[in-house]
DNA sequence: TAGATCTACTACACGGCGTATAGTTGCGAC
DNA sequence: GTCGCAACTATACGCCGTGTAGTAGATCTA
């Protein structure tokens, strides 16, 4: 052992782990996230609760696991959409991030819920979020968005006077690594696109849109194209999606 | 008795149901919606936790009264700000409605995500929601709002198409009523700007934007004056608010 | 191969929760 | 004055997260 490989023990004890969140997640699909409870996941497994804080420290802890599992996988299928359209079509590929973006909450509401809004009964996030690479993933993508759009028709919605300072270091440091000429102020723009993304999806998924409206996805789809339009950009394919 | 006022019954019975509801919000306050126990409020009183199944049924009923007074007070609030502006300043009327709608939600956290998240561990909303009626109301009053706005500088946004059996009954029945000469489309476009404002401040809330960036009020502003130009007017004062 | 060690697990206990049931007490109405 | 009923207590059941003490067995060492 110690070559790399890694030993029998360590092996299993890998495998128990992702058993643990695999049930986990199975409990959350069928029950919400509340039905994440540690003595419900050792029963399927035919363990005693107790056994699993050989495995994670707390609660708490488990869920923080699932959180950055599940925000990776979310943040991994909106780039995955993004980057299916052409990089000469700035709004298509807004477009995919967007409908991407619902059509996965709506697919997975519990893991929508975990992520943002309160996933478990007393749950408490540790300090930088549970996933904040993940989350720093999504909104660096955002970025990309607006830059690919200003390349494409030039500055709009230059919301002005933001700093470099205004945002999240590590962050920023994403971003101007990887679009060395973009100002800050596309950071702010982003994170609106990435509030105007999240409103609809988020009164859908807690029940409050449906309850007034026939077809949210018609009612986000609007919003998305005049998200577009507010970009300066022109969809080129409103039947697309 | 019967002659209208009410027995002492009654009245103690009146006082001691809205006891239960003042110390479960003020729990609610101090530890969150998750803190809103039986237990802890029947502590808090003096009783056994059995006692409080002579005023509510079970806990989520309990927490739907709730519901329907946070969210009661919410659109109470809302709709005095937006008529603390004069009526000919419709960009000054969203403007104000959105403001207290993001203050409304920073100053009483727990209440917003009473409304729109999880309230509470493995609390199921009823039919029809917990605050149909509060919801309809705030929905209407952005209708109102865009109503106000098409008279001033006529149809901006009109997603085509829509029909009044396109929305819930009640909601339709309250916009018609209130407002005559509004299309359906007004109210697609208010559900889009209630989505808008929601967006931001729900990731706020849950703690997402500020782990990005530095002044959230900021964004939230510039995106309420994007939303206004997006209705077609101009907001008159950019220092308000 | 025999013994020491350490890991994974069980058993159990504590206090919290929502909820159901049965029993008690005292006010209100006749 | 007495009866009835509403309001409340007491208690119990099964959940929950989380500690602690103890045990069986795999792994390492000599």
């Amino acid at each position: 052992m110690g070559d790399g490989t890694q030993s029998r023990r360590e092996r299993l004890r890998a495998e128990t782990s992702q058993e643990i969140k695999t049930i986990a997640l199975k409990l959350m699909a069928e029950g919400g996230p509340g039905a994440i409870s540690l003595r419900a996941i050792a029963r399927e497994m035919g363990m005693t609760a107790g056994a699993i804080y050989g495995y994670y420290a707390t609660r708490d802890d488990l869920v923080s696991t699932l959180i950055a599992d599940v925000y990776t996988s979310l943040v991994d299928a909106l780039e995955a959409a993004r980057d299916a359209v052409p990089a000469d079509d700035p709004a298509g590929r807004v477009l995919a991030w967007a409908t991407m973006h619902r059509s996965w909450a709506i697919a997975n509401p519990e893991g929508f819920r975990l992520i943002y809004g309160d996933p478990v009964p007393g749950y408490q996030p540790p300090a930088g979020g549970p996933a904040a690479e993940a989350e720093h993933r999504a909104c660096a993508g955002l970025t990309g968005l607006v830059s690919d759009a200003w390349r494409a028709v030039g500055p709009h919605l230059a919301d002005g006077g933001y700093q470099w300072s205004d945002f999240d270091p590590h962050l920023a440091g994403l971003v101007r690594e990887e679009f060395p000429e973009l100002p800050p102020e596309a950071v702010a723009v982003s994170l609106r696109m990435w509030g105007r993304m999240h409103g609809l999806v988020s009164l859908e998924v807690y029940g409050h849109l449906r309850a007034q409206a026939q077809d949210p996805a018609r009612l986000y789809l609007n919003e998305m194209l005049d998200l577009i339009r507010s970009l300066g950009l022109t969809p080129l394919d409103l039947s697309a999606s």
